[in-house]
DNA sequence: TCATCATCTTTTGTCGACAAACAGAGAACA
DNA sequence: TGTTCTCTGTTTGTCGACAAAAGATGATGA
């Protein structure tokens, strides 16, 4: 069973495709600051192609909301607030409430048993006391699974492309979310168990309920970390703690 | 008060941003047809400008989703299927729901009330026998302000700039939506009428429950227009028809 | 007559160059 | 000394031209 389904990604054809991975990643690797210039004549040099293939890119970026672009002034790293991060959430709780409800009507019954195996090898994980970077990616692959399960294309496509590429630039830059792998382990199930009774409605709940003690969570871990910042405590200590953190 | 409030597109600085108006303008106002493809020396020349320009602006459109571009191949106009239609509904249902609730905890009370008087002129309308075109326009200026009054800009973007443009087109080129506006009344009334009480759980379940009677009623009409059209009935009949309805 | 292949035209992707707009440094003035 | 204006350097927006790829057209063979 391969883990990190992801969502597909075609790999590049053209030239402006290349360029666009690669700075996407590069912003998404915490490679480039928040907030940071985008210089066309710099990085055209830099990556080796015209500056025509470049603003392509860029403008692929600024619709994958990884860039804010203005006229006659140029591209600069998003920066996130805490309060876009808020809203995010608030988005992802009725998307993927939506796709949940769906997907416990659409999912084969085979699909929702991989889905069963994922959330126990997640408790194996924790019970071993494992809380490192492999959680966090059957966490997301908990996530991405029902999204895709849900069988909505567009559904698919503005959840895995759009918003979640913002999360996972929330993470690198605020190296945040703090670590309730319990927790979720727990609320994971239950939506899991909704599933394999095809109670669509409680699913949704479910999952609106699990994404909404994220929110709060993050919320949470975010004001400590302001607070422990203006007693003047080195912010890398609680950077190092949150990396090792699931959901 | 004006109605109309729509969402505020910004005057175009560049030319890019001029083309891509009037481009879509075009597709939305049904001067393109869905499928017709896109030649960029053809645009080009017609609109006046370079074929960098030009670029620029369909890769504005294909972020809209208004067009659908292949490497090598080229653009053109988006074609909705009715299966993408209900793609589209369910995830108005999920958003707009979302929007109800935080729109009813974020809006003071006068807009609120100009919300329930955008109801009543809409019952006016109603009763006076206006199955028109300016009851659609009430129509979506009512959805507009809740999404609006949620106070969310990422869930304002999303709404108003992605997903309404697909509306819009859709309406266009199925020029369908079959006329419920009784029943349309009572259901912003009534979502009006929790919005007032501050509930916004149950603002929510309305909203969601007012897009899901919009689908099951659009999907039906579709059917039904399927129907006719294989009896061999002309169409354009039932597009008269269907022209003058709201939601 | 139909299928297949070669050739040609059209279209897209890419590139470098020019003009307009913005940003910053330095000078002039209150 | 602080503010404003100007000048200059840089960056962005725009354009036309070239190379590669896709699609169309006609020719050839079964």
């Amino acid at each position: 069973m391969a883990t990190a389904v992801s969502c597909e990604e075609q790999e590049p054809v053209t030239i402006a495709d290349r360029v666009f991975n690669q700075l996407r990643e590069a912003i998404l690797g915490g490679k480039m600051a928040p907030g940071q210039k985008i210089s066309e004549p710099e990085l055209a040099s830099s990556y080796g192609v015209s500056r025509g293939s470049l603003r392509e890119a860029i403008a692929r970026l600024e619709s994958s909301n990884l860039v804010e672009r203005k006229p006659n002034v140029g591209a600069r790293v998003i920066t996130l607030t805490i309060e876009e991060l808020m809203e995010i959430y608030h988005i992802r709780e009725a998307l993927e409430g939506m796709a949940a409800r769906l997907a416990a009507g659409n999912m084969a019954p085979e699909e929702i048993a991989e889905l069963r195996k994922i959330v126990e090898m997640q408790r194996n994980e924790i019970s071993g006391g494992n809380y490192a970077y492999f959680l966090k990616e059957v966490d997301l692959d908990f996530h991405f699974r029902i999204i895709q399960g849900s069988r909505n294309k567009r559904l698919i496509r503005l959840l895995c492309k759009d918003l979640y590429d913002l999360v996972r630039f929330y993470r690198v830059s605020f190296s945040a979310s703090s670590p309730r792998p319990e927790e979720a382990y727990a609320e994971h199930s239950a939506i899991v168990a909704a599933m394999e009774r095809g109670d669509g409605e409680m699913a949704e709940l479910l999952m609106r309920h699990h994404i909404r003690a994220s929110r709060e969570n993050a919320l949470q871990s975010f004001e400590a970390m302001q607070g422990e910042q203006a007693t003047g405590q080195p912010a890398r200590q609680q950077r190092e703690q949150a990396r090792t953190s699931a959901s």
